[in-house]
RNA sequence: CGGGAUGUAGCGCAGUCCGGUUAGCGCACCUGCUUUGGGAGCAGGGGGUCACAGGUUCGAAUCCUGUUAUCCCGACCA
């Protein structure tokens, strides 16, 4: 319970392991007994639940519906499609017997080699290949298509190094699988699917976000156009945190999926694929958070407002929690998260501690003076301020606090973000950007692989994205000097 | 998979170099009293196969060998 506050002061010292510290004593996740797996706790879940509402309702609204696909994938359905099988298999687990035995040397159990699979099974990275082949079965006509298909489960990919949100080997994720009758259709679904992402970042995260196309280098593995979410985390490293892949007919040639035109003609289909993951918990807390703790947007706390009684012995604890009760009785009426903490092994002081640490946007305080005055004392997160207000009208003033504290995160990490993109146009100005300021680089690239792979091997920089409001500008290259038509973002990222 | 570090109570650590009473400290936990407007004080109490397996020794948390796990820095990646 206790926490040292100390220890989330180093930033700029650290500031991964900083991070790694407030994620694991605001109760939000900790390291499992499996190497790269989290345990995400209550705390942490209740806010990627809200998460997962939302978006649900908001991918309800946009025409999907849920399913649910296979955890185990085919070995063989992998290597249907040539550039996805060679962007995931360096990463996957593979299941390969079903059975285990006791050890006959003695002690625990061993794999029984008797029972080795015929086909290894991999845990799915992500369902493209064993949907496609369900789709094969679902599609014959025109008249089966478009179909939008979302499923929110877990995958698997074994990274060599992992980070709590930001890269674990499981992560839960929703990923969305369309398949449509025109290559103009299936732009469009990809398309409406990252302004989805867009909208969710900025209005329920307050986490602003920039729109834009991965560069070929940085393509989804099987797709034609990879569109991404890119957020500027406080330590000045990119973000990537949501995107949408058009897939073209990749997909549907690797598993012959056509289907019957109104003229009567085979053709094959047109795909997309989008996804947002836990790493979205990431970048929440990683864009806010300062060194008390956590700031956690209004919309998305699983608490919005702690009530802290102060008091003396037990009869004056009885008459604040009652009228606590009553105050927290009209803010739930307003649709309002109260909790009110009774708590008696802790001093208050603890309590404000806590609250702070765990991104409670608004707390108040009740004691004797209050009761006297008819005040209470209200304190915000986002700003560390308080201050003692009348009861009167508290309700109010509390809902119309939330809506102010969610603008003031978005409006605070816009700022950041707008004061972190520099406009830079030679070589040693970009060098000296990564390496002084960190954030986005917007700047000239001569739009090839060769010099973007370049870029990464000399700076660790790459192109976070083409962003869909670049404009026509004329200019040369900062590596090569060849001419370029539009700036790109250039960041160090996670 | 390379380089570095660390495994001692729920958490954080000291002790290890230089082997030697009953393995210690802070926080947390339990009991009692006093406290309570920003992380309470005092008193008492419980909790450990010192990561694992071998070896050396009269004697190992400590020395040797092997294994394993975790963290940090790279390479890889949502």
């Amino acid at each position: 319970m206790a926490v040292e506050l100390k220890d989330l002061t180093k930033v700029e010292e650290n500031y991964s392991k900083w991070y790694n510290d407030l994620v694991v004593k605001a109760g939000l996740a900790e390291n499992s007994a499996v190497r790269g797996c989290m345990v995400i706790k209550p705390y942490g879940y209740a806010i990627w639940e809200k998460m997962q509402r939302v978006l649900d309702d908001m991918f309800k609204q946009t025409g999907h519906e849920n399913a649910y696909f296979p955890l185990f994938i085919p070995k063989s359905f992998f290597s249907r499609e040539a550039h996805h099988v060679e962007g995931f298999a360096k990463e996957c687990a593979v299941v390969t017997h079903y059975r285990l035995k006791n050890d006959p040397d003695g002690n625990g159990v061993v794999v029984d080699p008797a029972a080795k699979l015929e086909e290894e099974l991999i845990v799915r990275p992500t369902s493209e290949t064993i949907i496609w082949n369900t789709y094969k079965n679902w599609i014959t006509s025109y008249r089966d298509l478009p179909i939008l298909c979302n499923q929110w489960a877990n995958v698997v990919r074994w990274e060599m190094r992992t980070r709590l949100f930001l890269r674990t080997a499981e992560f839960l994720w929703q990923e969305g699988h369309t398949a449509h009758a025109t290559r103009e259709e299936a732009e469009a679904e990809a398309m409406k699917m990252i302004n989805v992402y867009k909208s969710f970042a900025e209005e329920w995260m307050a986490l602003p976000v920039i729109v834009g196309h991965k560069s070929p280098n940085e393509r989804f593995a099987g797709a034609e156009d990879t569109l991404t979410i890119e957020a500027l985390m406080q330590d000045g490293k990119a973000l990537q945190s949501g995107t949408s892949h058009f897939l073209g007919q990749n997909f549907a040639k690797a598993f012959d999926v056509t289907y019957t035109t109104r003229e009567g003609k085979q053709e094959y289909v047109w795909a997309t694929s989008w996804g947002v993951s836990t790493r979205l918990m990431g970048a929440l807390i990683m864009a806010h958070s300062d060194n008390n703790g956590l700031v956690l947007p209004p919309k998305l706390a699983p608490i919005q407002v702690a009530m802290v009684p102060i008091y003396k012995g037990t009869e004056q604890l009885a008459t604040m929690t009652e009228k606590m009760e009553a105050i927290a009785a009209d803010l739930r009426a307003r649709g309002i998260s109260v909790k009110v903490d009774t708590r008696d092994n802790v001093r208050s002081g603890f309590k404000f501690a806590e609250y702070e640490l765990k991104g409670v946007p608004v707390r108040l305080a009740l004691g004797p003076r209050d009761l006297e005055n008819g005040t209470i004392e209200l304190a915000r997160r986002d700003t560390l301020t308080k201050e003692t207000v009348p009861q009167q009208g508290l309700t109010e003033r509390i809902a119309a606090l939330l809506d102010e504290i969610q603008h003031n995160i978005f409006q605070k990490a816009l700022d950041f973000r707008a004061s972190m993109i520099t406009r830079v146009d030679t070589w040693d100005e970009f060098i000296e950007t990564l390496n002084d300021k960190g954030g986005f680089i917007s700047a000239h690239w001569d739009g090839t692989v060769e010099t973007e792979v370049a870029i990464k091997e000399a700076t660790k920089a790459t192109i976070r994205c083409i962003p869909l409001d670049a404009e026509e500008e004329e200019g040369r290259c900062i590596f090569s000097g060849r001419p370029s038509h539009r700036r790109v973002l250039f960041a160090r990222s996670y």
